[in-house]
DNA sequence: CCGCTTCGTCGAAACGCTTCGACGAAGTTC
DNA sequence: GAACTTCGTCGAAGCGTTTCGACGAAGCGG
């Protein structure tokens, strides 16, 4: 493996001048340039990332945090390692995941400690994430997907929930429909602080409220059986239901089962609106899901791309933004049949 | 943040005293070893990473290099991971995921060279891999989760597909079905060399053969489209069809629903084996799949001991290993309605 | 009690890079 | 043309560890 004094010796120059060459920080002439870049390829030379990151106390490398659970990662947060991913590259840095459940701190205390990571953006941030505090005290730069309870002093990129679920509530409305439930994620879920769960609650209520309807929510585990006990209470609390909206993505498949079985059709019975899916999971489902598409890739880009900004650049602005979630009409939306087709329907 | 020289003045030893207890590498005293711990502590001391990776020639970093298609992470890989990561730890060693696409091998030579990895586990192997090629060229330690064609200089661990299509076959048999059709990847997929693609076509060959049975296989777009597209082929090369194996995840979704859209009912019309999947997944469709359930975790912690044992340890042995999927029986399979009402219990 | 290991510790030399200060050689300014 | 800058390059001092050789102090067999 070539060292950079062995580049130096065949180009006949000093050591710091290939520095030089390698990271632009002085004015080198074409010619110097020249020689020494032959002599780099001559030897297959790379630079060695330890020894680089010791001398300028800079990794390079920036840390995608995000807790994995047996669920698995769906394809919107595929989407958000790829967008930041890109970005990363883009930007001249290497983007690990790192999947530090929410479990282990002492690991990430670790992890942030070390000096290995530049900078971190953080995944699936809960309302009060200790996570957060534990970076900020390890002095660790940081860009969140998702926020926390408090954003004053930290960077964030998220889905703007409340747009997302006022132009569902409104695509349902317009269709003609007034019964509308909406299914959450699992009570435990909404009693941890989990962000989207919370601010979709609120905005749903609110958007309801808005068109002079009442609000009904349902919490639903995350399992298909979840689904489909979330469908049965739906019906209990609102019998003459013609819409669902959902957010828990691997509930939503219990439900349209469940739908199936109670000889209901979507979306001739019911209409289902599915909140922050990717198109390859509303394509999975018989009739496709009307989704509302999350911005998927652009959520690590933007996060990404806030990072760098802050590590390279001199001021340290805080990025806060938010993306809504696009429409999708598919095949599970229509207008509801009729009123009242035949009475209760229990 | 604290360096080794502060713990070394504090604890009024030397530096490489204080090395020594962080390692190991040579005996310390207890009465000495306890200074050191409390400077550390009071200190709140980390090893920077960097140092110590240049020093000592190893980052204790190990990669596991996945290509992220848009396609995202089931549940199956997923459990890769997570087994992997705490293997990882349990060894001292972080685990990096590196998101390299197939396309960026200039990406991948990099990682490889810039001796940041200490050694790497490479998912989703096609038959013909040049990642294998570059990392090996680079000299990086490597483990595959899956084979390419020749194995013979590699280590790896991968699903024992022949014995997994086996049994699933055998299952199905039992139950009394003549007419199997296995419903693999996409014919774009099997000309790439995919290994799991290709090994279980010809397993199912063998084991159907061996039960004196035809063997008929559909290549099925990873999409629910495709996995309808799949049935109608299907019943078109043989109408009698009573049971469908489905190696791919995602079309399996579109066969349940071409299939409740023919008026067919599962299990009772026709069963259905779902192979390598992972029980979350199986438990999302209605009624809930049978399915050969993949070691997930245990490939993960199995080739992460593998490499360690390769960094650690003198020899370096090769580490072949294949694990067969469990099967488990939910609600999709049960005897066929009409070929043998009763009886045929071979 | 004399040589021998073994034990516990130290000082110093790497590891491969970045970065700072210095310094001729040119180019500018008045 | 004296006094400054600016340009291009060099040498050397780190960055925070690990690791090697050395060296007193014990411990021990003979």
């Amino acid at each position: 493996m070539a060292t950079m004094h062995d580049v130096a010796r065949l180009a006949q120059v000093s050591v710091s001048t290939v520095s030089y060459v390698l990271t632009g920080t002085r004015p080198i002439s074409q010619a110097t340039r020249n020689k020494v870049l032959a002599a780099m390829a001559q030897l297959d030379y790379q630079p060695n990332a330890m020894a680089r990151g010791l001398a300028s106390r800079r990794s390079r490398i920036l840390g995608l945090l995000m807790p994995m659970d047996e669920r698995g990662l769906g394809a919107t947060e595929t989407a958000f390692v790829t967008g930041a991913a890109a970005a990363a590259s883009v930007a001249g840095y290497h983007l690990v995941l790192s999947p530090v459940g929410g479990g282990n701190l002492d690991d990430l205390r670790r992890l942030a400690s070390q000096r290995m990571l530049d900078g971190v953006v953080l995944m699936e941030v809960q309302l009060a994430d200790e996570r957060v505090t534990v970076l900020q005290e390890a002095g660790v730069p940081l860009v969140l997907i998702g926020r926390t309870g408090d954003t004053s002093t930290l960077s964030y990129v998220d889905i703007d929930f409340d747009q997302t679920v006022r132009e569902a509530v409104a695509h349902l409305v317009g269709l003609g429909h007034r019964r509308i439930v909406y299914v959450n994620h699992s009570a435990a879920t909404l009693a941890s602080g989990y962000g989207p769960a919370l601010r979709t609650r609120d905005a749903f209520t609110a958007a309801m409220t808005g068109h002079g309807l009442e609000p009904v929510m349902i919490a639903a585990e995350d399992s298909a059986a979840g689904g489909r006990a979330a469908l049965a209470a739906a019906f209990a609390q609102a019998p003459e239901l013609t819409a669902v909206l959902a957010m828990n993505e691997t509930a939503i498949f219990g439900i349209l089962g469940e739908l199936t079985g109670r000889g209901l059709s979507v979306p001739d019975d019911v209409s289902v609106v599915s909140m922050v899916t990717s198109p390859q999971v509303a394509e999975l489902a018989t009739p496709a899901l009307t989704a509302m598409t999350s911005p998927g890739s652009a959520l690590g880009r933007i996060a990404i791309e806030a990072l760098t900004r802050h590590l390279d650049g001199p001021a340290d602005l805080r990025h806060q933004q938010l993306l809504p979630c696009a429409l999708e009409i598919r095949g599970s939306t229509a207008a509801p049949r009729s009123r009242q087709p035949m009475g209760a329907d229990q």
